[in-house]
DNA sequence: CCTTCGTTTCAACGACTCTTGAGAGATTGA
DNA sequence: TCAATCTCTCAAGAGTCGTTGAAACGAAGG
């Protein structure tokens, strides 16, 4: 999934804060379970409001998903837009220009390898 | 080059402005050669002091550089911190999760392979 | 029904962002 | 030196962002 320019600029925006970030990788640490909004707050030590207009905003930005269970509501770090979110980052970066994209890769293969080839 | 948190907010900030965006893509565009202020601000349609204001926004995050040549002060983009962002993008939301970097994998393949064995 | 729990919503406030237009710096050529 | 060119800086204003605390909402349990 690659993102349109505007939904790449809100998820630039929900980056660029840093209880939001933390947020992201508190969630994607999480993995497909996710975490309730209430130990999302506490992990990166915001109040339950201030909490709450993140993932709000988080979720708007289409990062992060939500479903309530009981009387918490479930977050999930969203695979596919972070996903694409890189692409597009590579994408709008790589025009003609693929020496950026050389330091990018060796990140993908020294980040985490798995499966060598994880190639499409 | 893996960027500092700090850096990485200031730099996910900095893209989550149109303008600046579209600078960034410009100015990778234009390559190592870089373009003088008055050139970016029209190309992207700004005013000559809305583009000062957004390039050393740019400059200050890092994505950016710039120097005088004669009465123009060219602008080129900063290749390696921009890999650096793609970095920290995958590393941030690898923890555990290569399956978020599948898909960025396949986008290194398909946006720009010149040469097969770009990993390092 | 009433209480408790987890979460969101609202209003208010200070801080920051972006735009605009006027003016100032630096560099070049006559 | 003077004028022209390119760019930056400054101040003002509208708009947005993030925090706080109080209040409201929905779900679960006694």
């Amino acid at each position: 999934m690659k993102l349109q320019e505007h939904q790449a600029l809100d998820a630039f925006a929900a980056l660029s804060q840093g209880t939001r970030l933390q947020m992201v990788r508190v969630l994607v640490i999480a993995g497909k379970a996710g975490l309730p909004a209430g130990v999302v707050a506490e992990k990166v030590g915001a109040s339950s409001s201030s909490a709450s207009f993140h993932l709000s905003h988080l979720e708007h930005s289409g990062l992060v998903a939500s479903k309530r269970e009981g009387r918490s509501i479930i977050y999930t770090a969203d695979y596919d837009a972070l996903s694409g979110l890189v692409q597009f980052l590579m994408a709008d970066c790589c025009q003609g220009h693929p020496e950026i994209i050389a330091g990018a890769a060796a990140a993908v293969a020294s980040c985490c390898q798995p499966q060598d080839g994880a190639n499409a």
